[in-house]
RNA sequence: GGAGGGGUACCAAAGCGGUCAAAUGGGGCGGGCUGUAAACCCGUUGACUUCGGUCUUCGAAAGUUCGAAUCUUUCCCCCUCCA
């Protein structure tokens, strides 16, 4: 019988590859085992396409078996070539210090942490890394390579072929990512990496290390790259990176990112972003298509920001896009009382506030009838908000298009 | 070290003395259609403007010219071939 985290793994369409997913099986269904999941600490918080990883590790847990966190403050210094089409830029010391304290939080909300068998454990690998000696390096860890082998991979191939440069400091990302999971085998008994399918490479040279140096059997597994239905990449909205952080992304503008799913998608992120039962999602199949995408939103919304942003989110679009109102959860613009008594040029109000991008953009968009104020086509662009525009809340809506909606307060 | 090719807006790529704020495609944004979806169609895509214009952009700097993305010089960077 195949290993039920296996299957529900396989079932919710994570599975990409693995390196040896019989073996696998059964050691997961005899030993609760300890796994991996390396993440990039280039940004200050991680977006959506780190979720379906984060997914991975709540299954892990699910089923018993302890999350290991490796937030890469020494690989991060180096800075990994798969994918990247140009060398990375490189981060003060300070700011990836910054980086992997705040990225922490995500998982503590994602992770069961109150359970010392399952609480994820944190590692930061510029502890081993930094202290590393060179020739000592070379002479046990460097041995096991080959440069034939290392020039065809993916990350190194692609990057020569297309001619262009790979420093050396980046070919040896993968040395150091192998690296890493020697020595969290060793240090922590970590038996399995996974990661995105363009992790393949480097987590079979540290399975191949590891089998190498201390003869251990240890696992890869990969998941795959989501591509949207539409051929882009998941994660980006009219506002940029869907970050898993309130702070860089309101749980409004959360919420919206899911409910803008494209229909031929929701089905595949109910299976990967949420709870729900598979069994469930089965049935929910034959459901209305805006619906599905409501629950993808709430479930998704909840897990991260909590179930009263997501119900405060569901709300506020109801009211928006449905009656034609406004919410509360839409982000607020404060005005002073005494400068409107005086009026404020529309244009000014608009790129100050950074609805728009400059003057000349919502003259644009004026010209264009995509503003509205209070759901009224706004014609003029010399107009001026003055106080007699606001109802008796004192409260405007202000819209530019049909999905980014203000609501300008008085104070 | 020698010989060539090239650096143009978010990206790709034309332009090669004036009509160039710069063709075209992609992307973005907006409008239409719809379901806050997709597809499709249309518009738009440097900034400021009293809508007359004005200012800043074609790797960097200097120069030639009435006038330069386009010509010259120097510098920086990338690529190809040879050693």
């Amino acid at each position: 019988m195949e290993n039920s985290f296996l299957k529900e793994f396989k079932d919710r369409e994570y599975f990409n590859q693995c390196t040896n997913s019989e073996e696998l099986g059964h050691l997961m269904s005899k030993k609760k085992i300890k796994a991996y999941i390396g993440f990039d600490c280039t940004a200050s918080s991680l977006h959506v396409g780190s979720l379906l990883q984060i997914m991975c590790l709540r299954l892990l847990q699910k089923y018993g078996h302890q999350p290991i966190v490796l937030l890469g403050g020494g690989t991060t210094r180096i800075g990994d070539p798969s994918g990247k089409e140009e060398t990375r830029k490189i981060l003060s010391e300070k700011q990836i210090e910054k980086n992997i304290k705040n990225i922490e939080k995500v998982f503590k909300i994602y992770l069961k942490t109150n359970s010392p068998k399952l609480k994820p454990i944190f590692v930061n690998n510029y502890k081993w890394l930094g202290q590393l000696n060179y020739i000592k390096f070379l002479r046990e860890i460097g041995k096991h390579f080959t440069i034939n082998k290392m020039l065809s991979f993916d990350s190194v191939k692609l990057r020569l072929d297309r001619e262009q440069s790979l420093s050396y400091m980046e070919f040896n990302y993968m040395i150091l990512q192998a690296y890493d999971f020697l020595e969290l085998n060793k240090t922590k008994n970590c038996v399995m990496q996974i990661g995105g399918s363009d992790q393949w490479g480097n987590i079979v040279n540290g399975v191949e290390l590891i089998k190498r140096h201390s003869s251990n059997q240890v696992f890869g597994l990969t998941t795959p790259l989501i591509t949207l239905a539409s051929g882009a990449k998941m994660g980006k909205t009219e506002k940029g990176a869907v970050w898993l952080d309130d702070k860089l992304l309101s749980s409004y503008d959360y919420w919206q990112f899911w409910r803008n799913t494209d229909d031929r998608d929701v089905i595949k992120f109910l299976k990967m972003f949420t709870d729900l039962k598979l069994n469930k999602i089965e049935e929910l199949k034959n459901e209305n298509i805006n619906k599905l995408k409501i629950i993808l939103a709430n479930e998704a919304t909840s897990m991260l920001h909590g179930k009263s942003a997501a119900t405060k989110a569901e709300k506020t679009a109801k009211e928006t896009f449905e009656s034609g109102g406004s919410g509360i959860d839409l982000p607020e613009i404060k005005l002073k009382k005494n400068d409107l008594e005086h009026g404020i040029k529309i244009l000014d109000l608009l790129s100050t506030n950074k609805i728009m991008s400059s003057k000349s953009e919502a003259r644009r968009a004026i010209k264009s009838n995509a503003l509205k104020i209070n759901n009224e086509i706004l014609n003029e662009e010399n107009k001026l908000i003055q106080l007699s525009d606001f109802n008796n809340e004192k409260v405007l809506k202000i819209s530019f298009g049909k999905k980014k909606h203000y609501l300008l307060k008085i104070i």
